[in-house]
DNA sequence: TCTTTTGCAGAATATTATTCTGTTTTGTTT
DNA sequence: AAACAAAACAGAATAATATTCTGCAAAAGA
């Protein structure tokens, strides 16, 4: 696998060439001008097509929103379970979840940058059911897939309830605002700290 | 101090009741259907007001949500800085930016709800360099303030940049999924968890 | 080749944001 | 208190934007 291509990988082969085009253009507006101030005319304009073209694609703006959202949302998941496919215990697989997910980030700035603003106008919209179902099966697996592991000597804070956010919660924060430009560190250069840190903030 | 009141305490006085109203009125839209799918209608109905008024009092939609947001952030701040003036260790500082954050997400859930939303449409709007700027002055005031602790008995994690990010992270996403229904239990509840935890964190 | 489906274009329409003009209320000055 | 100025408000008019609709073209299947 040479370059992957999220897109390409979603929506392959030639006559859907112009929807992997619509959505590529939208997702530079979304990032350049924000989801609101981002027109239907704008994005038409990037892709040298009609506005009938995109309301048959996709019907109507939130589509595209959530085409990209589920997409991006869908890839990141992937790419989370093939690293933790590999993980034989809590510690590891707690360094899987975080080195995955910032290599994520930063494979996929733009990708990234758009997944943490579109989160809440697509919670809101037309698609929230499939989100919350996607989220509680997530959810669900991983919370199983963690619990399987442990059984081993250490002891780890409870309830469950938090430890995502313990795990996550830094790797999180620091690469939204590494997006934004307020820290300049590449959240890569700190993947041994973020993990570290997990690891010991979770254990008593 | 009775019951303190954020709009209250921003807006004061008998002239700006109806300014009060209309951003009250639009706060509970913004959440209940989104920023987006939020009309200057649907606020207007709301207040039994004229577009005149909201437009004389905000200048445009962006000018509502920018109020409403620097309105929430500033209380927040100010209620840090408030428990952050008792701390005399970074240990306690820990704890205070903890304890302030969480305490404050669960006694203004509304408009903890709205900051997180709000934060992406406000960063690319008009006011984004009087959001930047208040940023880079937060995180300077923090900084020399965590900074002046630092020279205690403990090593720290380095460098400073990740070092907000394993404090707030945790609390940040628990607070997140709380005010999405994820997850049940009040933020409150896991105040000595989160702060314990950010402190071993990062701690050598 | 014929037929059906899918892709695409662009004018027409509907919805929503914003402006503008006039009126009323409030505060200030004399 | 009267006169003036400034701010608050109302609602019609306008502009910007999202969405629909109708027709045509390309592609796929029979």
């Amino acid at each position: 696998m040479n370059k992957y291509n999220i897109l390409e990988n979603r929506f392959p082969g030639r006559r859907a060439a112009l929807k992997r085009e619509i959505l590529e253009q939208a997702l530079y507006c979304f990032n350049e001008l924000g989801v609101e101030a981002t027109t239907i005319d704008a994005i038409k304009a990037r892709c040298d097509t009609s506005v009938g073209a995109i309301y048959h694609h996709f019907g109507n703006k939130e589509g595209i929103l959530s085409a990209l959202f589920f997409a991006a949302l869908d890839d990141q998941r992937q790419h989370l379970e093939q690293e933790l496919a590999g993980a034989n215990s809590l510690r590891e697989a707690v360094f899987c979840i975080i080195g995955s997910y910032l290599d994520w980030v930063v494979a996929n700035p733009e990708w990234a940058r758009f997944l943490y603003q579109a989160r809440s106008p697509v919670a809101k919209g037309p698609f929230q059911e499939e989100l919350k179902d996607r989220n509680i099966q997530n959810y669900r697996k991983l919370k199983d897939q963690l619990l399987g592991f442990s059984k081993g000597d250490v002891k780890i804070v409870q309830p469950f309830e938090i430890l995502f956010s313990l795990i996550i919660g830094p790797s999180e924060n620091y690469c939204r605002a590494w997006l934004s430009g307020r820290v300049k560190g590449s959240p890569q250069e700190y993947r041994g700290e973020f993990a570290e840190s997990a690891w010991r903030s979770l254990q008593w």
